[in-house]
DNA sequence: CTGTTAGCGCTTTCAA
DNA sequence: TTGAAAGCGCTAACAG
């Protein structure tokens, strides 16, 4: 399919009776070139649509051509969100943007931090999912060395003694707004659901959430927390385990799921054993994906504001600040809430 | 934060006491060499973190590092599993996988050819979305030109006059299994929703839907037909349209939705309006998303494929095929109709 | 088994 | 204004 030999510098430069010189000035637009050879090599180029290689101009320039971004999966929409508009703003800065699919191997990073280095991206969002591991390099060290070949950007909780920018939204608060939410319709008996306490996004949440509990006096030592997963089904399962758990009057009147795909897998389940939301069971998300004010009821979610901070991520990537000593920059955006119907609200207050 | 200088393949056999090329051949493991110097760049090279960059190896073997996917956009769940699906083929190939996001300008395509053969990725999948343009290259052209420079193939329609490896899903099989099934269900005013005809997807599944429809001996000339687009809200407003363009015993009974989400939207407002789906009116989407099995009722839909489709079409580019002529070679895969509950397979056949 | 050398396709001094 | 030439970081052919 593709030629035996692509079209180069050469074969321009030939068939307008110039050097190589001249035809990579003409392309490039530099300046102190007649306009007549110009226009000619244009033309030329223009004819089999001939454009100098990035790749090989970059090794020149000591400018890599892509980007990279490590996450540990597309498919959820979070990521999929946070990666269309990293990828509409390392664009417009002239750049591909590459999809990481985080190793999490036995080697603890090795491998991955092998293909990162060999592939040599121009630097990396690292978004959340690296957990730390017990063998081979820490999260600590896969970044500082890392560090050594590219800039890196956190979206998402700096790492300790990392120099580097973060953005991250504040989950912990997000937690606390939906308590605050919850206990102002009534609810005292509050939840969480999905997540798994190994990833920082989830701890921080569930700090949040007991912080606010604990501040409206809330019990919190048997508050319900079904971990679990990320994943529909991890909803579906946790919300059976939980009401199973407790007996009729001690169930939770309120659930805080780790994200909107848990809440969504809860309510289908709950929707199943004929429990109504938000009558019986108010249900808050996380994410405020597309799809979430389509869900029945409508789903009451915490927008994570994904679009701004993956933006404001990518500039501080494309454009690095000084950075003094070994603390990180951190650029803190707080979450908001989305009041639909399935936390309640148009219920109003309740005694619960 | 990048260090000042990289480290290079100089840095390490200078280190080692040895030349470049002993380096370069103990990190590829080549054969024909001592061990104890391998041994002795290998650790130095660890002890660095380094790895060769990939890039300016392969300016040299004249082996890109990346494969490029073209496509409208990555939100829809539909092209991100397409994308995901072939990063994980690409990368198992030794590839990394560049998103181009289709930049379908005045210029048509001429700024877009630009880009792709600037960046010179090793070989393009082409996913739908790309309609033809009255200015600048056609899309045969566009195609054309860029298998000068790398392998081509088409996830979707062949283009005529291109010789290049396809895989597509009949889609016009898929409308008339769905029309099929709605038959025996007892369905006999269906029609179909969303979807725009400049794409060559949207066509092929209203031809597959009229040619059932006629087969069966169904009026299809006044059978409502809703344009307008793949989002949810055109589901909502199609569906609205639709029901007040007709008289209520020349409604609908059922709807073929062009996607998941336009079904989705339909299903929302038509719960809005307080008609119950299947009961009053039966809905088939397409795609078959990771959600649409939890929409209320869960969605019976088309699924298309896209795993095994992607991963087909992945291996087509890294092995191309030989191709005689100008003719393409079509892979074609039949969609699969996943029955739930959103077209009253429940209720069984019904007098409607 | 190892080092020297010639590029890969391009950009960029440096002279002319 | 232009061309010759020196690399960018690396691989591979070729001597030794």
């Amino acid at each position: 399919m593709a030629e035996a030999r692509c079209i180069t510098i050469f074969d321009i430069a030939r068939e307008a009776e110039v050097s190589i010189a001249t035809v990579s000035r003409a392309l490039s637009d530099s300046p102190n070139q007649s306009s007549k050879k110009q226009r000619k090599v244009i033309e030329i180029a223009r004819k089999y649509n001939f454009r100098p290689s990035l790749p090989a101009g970059g090794l020149n320039r000591g400018k890599a051509g892509s980007l990279g971004i490590i996450m540990p999966e597309i498919l959820h929409p979070f990521y999929c969100g946070v990666f269309n508009t990293a990828e509409i703003e390392a664009r417009s800065a002239g750049y591909s943007l590459v999809f990481y699919r985080i190793l999490d191997d036995s080697q603890g990073y090795q491998a991955f931090l092998d293909l990162l280095i060999r592939e040599r991206p121009g630097g990396v969002l690292m978004t959340g999912g690296l957990v730390e591991n017990s063998k081979g390099p820490s999260r600590f060290e896969f970044i500082k060395h890392l560090q050594q070949y590219m800039p890196v950007v956190i979206l998402g909780q700096p790492v300790e003694g990392i120099a580097c920018s973060c953005v991250t939204v504040d989950l912990a608060e997000g937690a606390r707004m939906s308590v605050r939410h919850l206990h102002a319709l009534g609810h005292r008996r509050i939840a969480l659901l999905g997540g798994d306490p190994i990833n920082r996004s989830s701890s921080e949440r569930e700090a949040g959430f007991v912080d606010e509990m604990l501040r409206f006096g809330l019990p919190v030592d048997d508050a319900p927390r079904c971990e679990g997963s990320y994943a529909p089904i991890d909803g579906e399962a946790g919300i059976l385990k939980m009401l199973r758990r407790f007996p009729r009057e001690k169930r939770p009147t309120a659930i805080l799921a780790v994200n909107d795909m848990v809440a969504i897998g809860a309510m289908r389940q709950l929707a199943r054993i004929g429990m109504r939301v938000p009558h019986d069971i108010a249900i808050v998300g996380c994410d405020n994906h597309f799809y979430s004010e389509y869900t029945s009821p409508p789903l009451t979610t915490l927008d994570l504001k994904t679009e701004q901070s993956a933006k404001l991520a990518m500039r501080y990537l494309l454009d690095p600040p000084e950075l003094s000593g070994s603390v990180a920059m951190v650029h803190r955006l707080e979450p908001e809430l989305i009041i639909r119907e399935s936390c309640g609200a148009k219920l109003g207050r309740r005694e619960l």
